[in-house]
RNA sequence: GGAGCCAUCGCCAAGUGGUAAGGCCGCAGCCUGCAAAGCUGCUAUCCCCGGUUCAAAUCCGGGUGGCUCCUCCA
């Protein structure tokens, strides 16, 4: 397996601190709002990360936090007068629910900031035993960052702060510029606070994930853990900033490798608040199919930035539907083993970091040299189970292609219509029986006008919602 | 101001020194009552300029055009 270290900015061999383990941390979202398409896009990347190194037979390891306590989250709090359980709950919740519809294993391990309070205050003391954490006139608790030989290496991000015009303001009591708050002291009766040792009050964004990282895994001597991963917005200063309180607190670097995904564009802008274009992943599902989205946003290599646009999605639903065909062809049946040069094809393309254009190809040319086969030898036994259990692995590995095939023709198609299709159907059998084309021919424009398409087969004549 | 990323067929997108994968669209054909589906065939010299090399989309330099981070952010 190969993957891009993103503070090496090569690929590199991954080789795990424990043989034939991996450990993963990836990045979860802050639950203050509903999750968009970037917080899909995320999870769907480390998904198939988790599954390739899964088929390639590591004993995998995943963690993906909640940060269920931060600013925003106070200000909804305050907004609404629910509680903070009630809303952190509501957006976990929604979170899982639309994760699992895009076909997204649960994590193993899936921490929240607030149950991580004892390991976030005794790494805070640690940094403030060691002196590399200093407190405030306030009660804020700051990390310096000039106590950090290694500073900056993560993100390659910190030059001479002379040349840095950071719109970061100096004007607190901190050491440095670069210092970042490890602990927020209260600021009033309203606060939501916790008492500790230092001060009262709620942690700061960065060490949760460097706490529950070490709460969580055992690590070794070098690394934490092997792989930590996240947006790419990440990398400077959340991970910086993690990496710099972990190696202090620890004496040993945080992760081994360090992965980051692109960002999503809407129409070629980017995704934000401001410009009002905010997708929002429940919105999405309502229009769109979850394991389209999935095969769609998992389309484009996870390091890239990716281009939401709805042409696009469609054109990745017709190439889904290319399996979908197949798989009608060897439904129902049991699957005997898999072709070996297709697996190994496969699992060679994502073992190269990731490459999903490589596996979609081949998946593709596994679909076309079957079809060939079968309409040189619509019988073929032995096809017919080995191409159920291609199938079957590509499932396993990429998360797409499990449905029952009928079925995945008919979403979005309710009982009503369903029956008013089969009577149509029906009747322009009787037609075509009479060799009354022009009756039959009328029949299907009239589906294809309600976004149905039919197809003679030997079989008797299907459908499918387009 | 600082730090990076990217630019490949009409569209999406692989390929990081050895002579351009795959998908969508389009065209031709097989199949079909006609279609659809499926199959077959056809369709690019890689943003521009210069350099290195026997050989570059791939390396170096300079442009141009997008994007990101440095502030909460997947």
């Amino acid at each position: 397996m190969q993957i891009y270290d993103s503070v090496q900015k090569i690929k590199v061999p991954f080789e795990p601190i424990r043989k034939g383990e991996a450990s993963i941390y990836v990045c979860g979202p802050t639950v203050y709002d509903d999750a968009h398409l970037g917080h899909a896009r995320s999870s769907l990347a480390f998904d198939l990360l988790s599954r390739t190194l899964k088929a390639l037979g590591y004993k995998v390891t995943l963690a993906k936090n909640f940060t269920d306590i931060d600013d925003k989250i106070i200000k909804k709090v305050e907004e609404s007068g629910k509680s903070m359980e009630e809303i952190t709950s509501y957006y976990i919740n929604r979170y899982f629910e639309e994760m699992e519809a895009l076909g997204v294993q649960r994590a193993d391990i899936e921490p929240k900031a607030t149950e991580s309070l004892q390991a976030i205050e005794a790494m805070i003391q640690k940094l403030i035993d060691k002196d590399v954490a200093y407190i405030i006139s306030n009660g804020d608790v700051y990390f310096d960052t000039g106590k950090d030989a290694h500073y900056g290496e993560i993100s390659h991000q910190v030059g001479d702060d002379e040349d840095n015009q950071s719109r970061v303001e100096h004007t607190s009591e901190k050491r440095n510029p670069k210092d970042f708050a490890l602990w927020k002291a209260c600021k009033g009766e309203e606060d939501i606070c916790f008492d500790t040792a230092f001060s009262s009050g709620r942690p700061g964004w960065h060490i949760e994930c460097s706490a529950m990282i070490e709460k969580y895994f055992e690590g070794t001597e070098k690394y934490s853990i092997d792989i930590h991963g996240g947006g790419a917005d990440l990398l400077f200063p959340h991970h910086e900033n993690e990496a710099a309180q972990s190696r202090c607190a620890t004496g040993h670097e945080l992760a081994k490798y360090w992965m980051h995904n692109g960002f999503v564009q809407i129409n070629g802008e980017k995704m934000s608040k401001s410009l009002g274009n905010s997708f929002f992943l429940k919105d999405a599902l309502k229009v769109y199919d979850g394991e389209v989205l999935r095969y769609y946003l998992n389309s484009v290599h996870y390091r890239n930035d990716f281009n939401f646009n709805e042409e696009d999605l469609l054109t990745a639903k017709k190439r889904l539907d290319k399996l979908y065909r197949l798989k009608k062809r060897v439904t129902p049946g049991k699957g005997s083993s898999t072709n070996k040069a297709f697996k190994q094809s496969l699992l060679n393309a994502m073992s190269d970091d990731l490459n999903i254009s490589i596996a979609l190809s081949v998946i593709d040319e596994m679909i076309a040299t079957t079809n060939e086969k079968f309409d040189a030898n619509p019988k073929d036994k032995a096809l017919k189970k080995e191409t159920i259990a291609n199938i079957e692995f590509i499932e396993t590995l990429l998360g797409f292609g499990g449905k029952e095939p009928f079925s995945y023709f008919q979403i979005g198609v309710d009982e009503a219509l369903k029956e008013k299709i089969e009577t149509l159907l029906e009747e322009r059998t009787q037609a075509k029986k009479a060799k009354d084309f022009t009756r039959s021919d009328t029949i299907r424009d009239e589906l294809i006008s309600m976004g149905i398409a039919i197809m003679d087969t030997a079989d008797g004549t299907v459908w499918e919602k387009a």
